[in-house]
DNA sequence: CCACTATATGCCGATGTGGTGATACACTCA
DNA sequence: TGAGTGTATCACCACATCGGCATATAGTGG
């Protein structure tokens, strides 16, 4: 954490990071793009949901900074842009998955 | 991300670390937490909190299993019980420096 | 330049989450 | 066991955020 080096602002960042990888629909906006960059209607279809909300989610992975944005004649091409959120995930899973076996095996 | 393989019940359970991360507050209490382990009323008065507010986020931090707890006496202390979030904070320093680098040269 | 399609945005209601003060609970120690 | 301290919980309000709908905007291609 380069513990006390952190600042309040960097603090701020950190969180607001943390916070917009942590709804279940952006998640799976990054795990779709994973595989390979996506126009919006392209995300709309693989995933459920309308596109306005879509849209949003993009916009805020965009403003975080974790996607690319780019123009394809009539359509516009996500793509990831950090895949350092991949590395997170993993850590994440492996920790959470440590965790179940830990709870399961104290039933 | 282990793509595909990550089903929706995973994604939530990420989800929801991500959010428990996307505090603050919370990274304050982990931060103070690295140093090595604290009473509630230390870490109330390390930052400046309340004391029903600092129970609260270790409450919710517990719950997540970041950190562990244990009585002393008449208090309970508190400690790190999964260093990967240092790991996570890391990451995402390096990666928030390197966009506000980039955002610096962008002017 | 106009119509059309793809995408973004504004607005709303619903839901969740954080902070605070009052209070309940738990444990220790006399 | 009773007083006292340390911690957790409850109830409340304020505020952010999400999803959905309607609508605005943008850019393309005819």
């Amino acid at each position: 954490m380069v513990a006390s080096v952190m600042g309040e602002k960097m603090l701020e960042l950190v969180a607001r990071r943390f916070r917009t990888l942590g709804e279940p629909f952006r998640l799976r906006l990054l795990q779709e793009l994973e595989s390979g960059e996506k126009t919006v209607n392209g995300l709309v279809a693989a995933l459920d949901g309308n596109q306005p909300n879509v849209s949003k989610h993009l916009q805020i992975l965009h403003d975080a900074g974790l996607v690319s944005r780019r123009r394809e004649s009539t359509s516009i091409v996500y793509a990831i842009s950090d895949p350092m959120v991949f590395k997170l995930c993993e850590l994440v899973c492996r920790s959470e998955s440590k965790k179940s076996r830990v709870e399961f095996e104290a039933l």
